[in-house]
DNA sequence: CTGAAAGCGCTTACAG
DNA sequence: CTGAAAGCGCTTACAG
């Protein structure tokens, strides 16, 4: 036998081959895939035996192979454009475990720029991974094209509108707010303000002060309390907005907040002014942030389903190709209220 | 031609093939796949006519098959306990880039136990990965043997002890304590204290706090103030440190916080008592915490280098595949001191 | 610079 | 429950 072709690795000993094992276990090659593929249609005694001659000599399958024959490559490509957004790692570690339990890999690309987005389909492509988990919806003609040329399961992420290139799983921003406010409204909170960022968010900003105007709206409160800052200035956006809220109406009880990181800022300008939160105000957040749970008192805030929307995406694209039923094509996965101590 | 193996997508055209495109430009198809792989050594005008072909069938390469036959995946894997720790996120982000770069594609598996670290090994060797990071150095017998057993290039983190599977990238918590500590001393500070979390990083906190006492050491101070919290105690920690310290040491100036967490709570109870940071107490931390430059003041803090890590280990695998000269198997990345205003 | 031949290690649809 | 034959789409080492 001619081991040349190992030249890069000359010292490793050739891996075993299904052709191995099934010498060994004195089978034919193609028992030896069933063993793996469907072992519950194998003889017991051929499975064990096989399985035997596996262990001895050490053999693991190539599914490269596998995938070229069958077309399928068991692997899934997800593209962020950031790693620094906790949603974002939220949606990747529900898609990993889904995909982990449904015998799937994840592959990661981050594509800050529509260049690199387009760049890196085209790679996943060439690898054949089975299907594409995209974050949002906003995408370059490429690359609609590409993925719609190529067939390509698709989940877009974090919208319920669209218009989707192929599937999509999203919450309501607005629905969210909504009930949040709500809450502060059943909690007895009669002038409440938004706070919020601008310019940049703007779009997803706006569904959420839709959603909390409503609300006010709905009991008859007043609902034209707002203030903006500059996501730069972190926490000190929550002083900022509070001064701006209370000038605009002094006699001001709650403040729901765009993000936790206004919340929190907020909430440490109250501790310098000696203010009780809530008592003196109440205060909500949104983004669920590390720092929700970490500050005295916990903010009630509203978890985004990050994680859930990984869930159902890995559910999505993994229901596609086992052909099962045509599932719906696009899911709300809805969000959680959670309960901190802030109002 | 029989379609009938494609039949799960029925309604998709068949893809094209080298065999395909080799047609249309009229050469052999291995002058097709010499113009993806050593596009150099390849006619400049039958260049032109394959890439041509190829646009004109939509052709894109069946990286699969090329594994299958070269031996080489060009995807490598990288296992993490966790994705809530940003030092990991980081490092994921720096492999990507580098490996992006590099032409290589990352896979991903979140592995909080030994037994899923394993399993996930496994399932990564099934495919062919090329080269696989793992994180820290503490891996069960099973692993060690598997990866071993493989041959499989390899690269542990966050250390620069060891002992190594293969090779190994990380720095010293020691020097970085150690010089931040002098920086504190340079900058004036006489009397300073350690506030650390106990029980559950105690070995990385060991190290931390064995650079601050030989800082002091060597300049003659008082090294013997210390105090610890609870991780779980979050931003409360730095009251509860700081007022521990103060008993030990009641004219202590300056401390040195084992993370941001302890840092930002020491600050804000600084707030809370009327002190001014710095002037009254002098504040350093530890991890670049994302909450470091959100407060005021920002927090002098030493960045732990995840990002360079996983540049590193990108570097150091690929150099390996392309049988480069053997490399060196143990890299220190450093660390770098960020500057703020905390003391 | 170009290409013929063999082979990478599996899975497929099916018959027995 | 088992397996013969063909084929998935490339790359290899080499000769010309």
């Amino acid at each position: 036998m001619d081991h040349k072709i190992n030249s890069s690795r000359s010292g490793a000993k050739k891996k075993a081959t299904m052709q191995d094992v099934a010498t060994l276990a004195g089978v034919a090659p193609m028992t030896v895939s069933n063993c793996y593929r469907v072992p519950d249609k194998v003889h017991p005694q051929t499975l064990a035996r096989v399985l035997e001659a596996a262990a001895k000599l050490g053999y693991t399958r190539n599914r490269i192979a596998g995938n070229l024959a069958s077309g399928r490559s068991q692997v899934v490509g997800v593209l962020v454009p950031s790693l620094e957004n906790s949603n974002f790692i939220g949606m990747i570690q529900g898609l990993e475990d889904r995909l982990h339990q449904l015998d799937h890999q994840l592959m990661l690309a981050v594509t800050p720029t529509a260049d690199r987005e387009l760049d890196s389909i085209r790679t996943f492509i060439e690898r054949r991974i089975d299907g594409v988990v995209l974050t949002d919806v906003q995408h370059s003609r490429d690359t609609v094209d590409l993925l719609r040329n190529a067939r390509l399961p698709t989940v877009e992420t974090w919208s319920l509108k669209g218009p989707f290139i192929d599937m999509g799983v999203g919450f309501s921003l607005y629905d969210a707010a909504f009930d949040m406010t709500n809450l502060m409204i059943e909690a007895g909170y009669r002038r409440i303000g938004f706070a919020g960022f601008t310019p940049a968010s703007t779009e997803r900003f706006l569904e959420r002060q839709r959603g909390f105007e409503d609300a006010l709206r709905r009991a008859n409160l007043r609902h034209d309390v707002h203030a903006y800052t500059e996501q730069s200035e972190g926490f000190a956006g929550g002083r900022i907005t509070l001064n701006a809220l209370l000038r605009e109406e002094p006699e001001l009880d709650g403040v729901f907040c765009g993000t936790d990181i206004l919340a929190a800022g907020m909430i440490f300008e109250c501790m310098r002014r000696g203010w009780r939160v809530p008592g003196r105000i109440g205060i909500a957040g949104y983004g669920n942030y590390q720092i929700a749970s970490e500050i005295t008192p916990k903010l009630t805030t509203v978890a985004t389903p990050g994680y859930e929307m990984g869930v159902a995406a890995a559910e999505m694209l993994v229901g596609r190709l086992v052909g099962a039923a045509p599932a719906p094509v696009i899911r709300d996965v809805g969000y959680r209220l959670i309960s901190g101590a802030s109002f």
